[in-house]
RNA sequence: GGGCCCGUAGCUCAGUGGCAGAGCAGUGGACUUUUAAUCCAUCGGUCCUCGGUUCGAAUCCGAGCGGGCUCACCA
């Protein structure tokens, strides 16, 4: 009769009697009225309406409210019952009596998860607690499958992301992050908004994955029959507006890395970029202070965070040190005296780091930064001045060609923030494109390629600029103190579960084959 | 990718060579102010998968799958 669910792990009889005697009560419900209604009423939440009885000074059958939600407790005594319903922001514990209802009865057909309608008076009970003493109610959706522990939750790591619905229901830490998160991201976009900073969408498929050095996702256009690139970046596009006559733009968009997973990476995840014209990098380092002080105020309420063992202040300014300073301070090693690659491997040999077959002087740089500078990072701390060699779209300095007018902001160890003034010399950019198509020629995959698109772009003239990119799911983690980012992303990539399939559905076999034959249509 | 750890009922977990267990959830019963309700009874298992050792494997061994932590690369 049912054999259109499935668990979605093989068919585990215990899961499935439970389903069954669902699905029974849901037939019977059927059978008296719609337990799927498309219209319900709500007059409260189940805040608001606590609030409401307190308002009304607490008056026993004064305040009448039709309130919705899930259940998620049962406490049933023959002829009375009392039921929690929740919603969004909170909980309201229901009362049922026999003698006041109908159709008591029918509470057999209620399981935990389903959701009820409940219309009633607002009291408070014996024990102390606002509650709806019920005087009609109605299922509004019949659940099927049941929730997770009451008591305990669900702490399985593994069903808490593959199944986050579910954590979301169970566990009140994931609902404050994932609010927290869009607070943070709302706080982002009314930074800039307030500042004139228009904001705009630019492709995620593109012809080349530039902008960053990351190894990128390919795709396929069956149409054009063509392959396309997912973005790594936002900053061509970007750059490509500033020549449009944009002033300030920016972008809060999805990038796309093909590279390892792990619980400080995903392969997707939320970039910032922002460009501003007649900026530079010393004006965006103050306006990044700015945004992160005003987001921590805004959905912190301070400030000073408190990140495991660190107190993290957010407060302007942020610590200053070159690249060259930091080097030097952490190691002892002065890059200006080790300008071959081999003088600096030399010197990094000697402290343990051992540089990959054929890496190049600014390789080294950054292992030698990786190492033994960024974890010491903890306060944010902005590094100036990086070597040109790593940063292919940065603007270099006057009087020091070897060097760019680049920033990255640390806090807690990593990375947080990117800047540079953009380098806007078309002839500069086309030679170190250049020079990444060549390091890209022989072998190194993350190589930026040669946008000769973007380069035309800039030919027309590209105003001086300041550029900024932020790791929003990174500063999502340091505003909620977690320390696994697959905590601040609602549904972080897992690999695929070995012979699973996608749930099937009642007339699958008879979709499947319209969907193929679908298919054939699109690729002739 | 390397190292370490984990995988037992829908959920949370015991069980480390000898009959597959508990609490919650479910089902039946008692109970009209409970709140992890309580009490009685009861249903529920591919012990992740495959192979091996053994008279006998959830338990020991090997391989695989999935997950966590960690190291290396990346934001």
């Amino acid at each position: 009769m049912r054999t259109w669910i499935t668990t979605g792990r093989g068919a585990m009889a215990s899961e499935d009697e439970l389903i069954e005697q669902r699905l029974a009560k849901r037939e019977r419900l059927l059978s008296m009225s719609d337990a799927y209604p498309a219209r319900v009423s709500r007059t409260h939440t189940a805040a608001e309406a606590v609030r409401a009885f307190l308002d009304a000074g607490e008056v026993e059958n004064q305040v009448a409210v039709t309130v919705v939600g899930r259940v998620t407790a049962q406490r049933v005594m023959g002829k009375a019952a009392f039921l929690d319903l929740r919603d969004q922001g909170g909980r309201i514990q229901l009362h049922f009596r026999r003698d006041a209802l109908d159709d008591f009865e029918h509470l057999d057909l209620v399981d935990l998860g389903d959701f009820l309608e409940v219309t009633g008076s607002v009291f408070r009970t014996r024990m102390g607690e606002v509650t709806v003493a019920v005087a009609s109610w109605r299922v509004i959706t019949k659940a099927l499958r049941p929730l997770p522990d009451k008591f305990h939750g669900l702490s399985d790591i593994e069903a808490r992301y593959r199944q986050r619905y579910l954590d979301l229901i169970a566990n009140e830490r994931s609902r404050e992050i994932a609010f927290t998160r869009s607070r943070v991201v709302s706080a982002i976009r009314r930074f800039f908004l307030d500042r004139d900073f228009l904001e705009v969408e630019t492709p995620v498929l593109q012809d080349h994955a530039g902008g960053a050095a990351a190894r990128p996702f390919l795709t396929h256009h069956n149409a054009l029959d063509r392959d396309l690139y997912l973005r790594i970046s936002l900053e061509l596009h970007l750059k490509r507006l500033l020549v449009g006559g944009f002033e300030r733009v920016f972008e809060i968009g999805r990038v796309f890395r093909n590279e390892g997973i792990s619980y400080r990476h995903n392969p997707e995840f939320t970039l910032l970029e922002s460009y501003e014209a007649y900026a530079d990098y010393h004006d965006v380092a103050r306006m990044l202070e700015e945004l992160l002080a005003y987001v921590a105020q805004d959905v912190l309420g301070a400030t000073e965070l408190v990140h495991g063992e660190h107190t993290i202040s957010l407060a302007p300014p942020f610590a200053r040190i070159t690249y060259r300073q930091a080097l030097l301070d952490h190691t002892g090693i002065d890059l200006d005296a080790h300008r071959s690659v081999e003088s600096l491997t030399q010197v990094a040999l000697e402290r343990g780091v051992r540089p990959d077959e054929g890496a190049s002087w600014g390789t080294v740089l950054d292992a030698l930064m990786s190492e033994f500078v960024e974890p010491n990072l903890i306060q944010p701390t902005f590094i100036f001045d990086y070597p040109t060699e790593l940063s292919p779209l940065a603007k270099r300095k006057v009087d020091d060609p070897a060097v760019v007018e680049r920033w990255e902001l640390f806090a807690l160890g990593y990375e947080l923030a990117n800047a540079y003034s953009e380098l806007n010399d078309p002839v500069d950019q086309r030679e170190r494109m250049a020079e990444q198509a060549a390091k890209k020629s022989g072998g190194d995959e993350e190589a930026e390629v040669a946008d000769e698109d973007f380069l035309v772009a800039i030919e027309h003239g590209m105003p001086p600029a300041g550029g900024l990119g932020i790791g929003v799911d990174r500063v999502v983690q340091l505003m909620t103190g977690e320390r696994s980012l697959r905590e601040v992303i609602l549904f972080p990539t897992m690999r695929e579960r070995q012979g699973e399939r996608p749930h099937e559905h009642p007339g699958d076999a008879g979709d499947a084959a319209e969907v193929d034959a679908a298919r054939t249509d699109v690729s002739e």
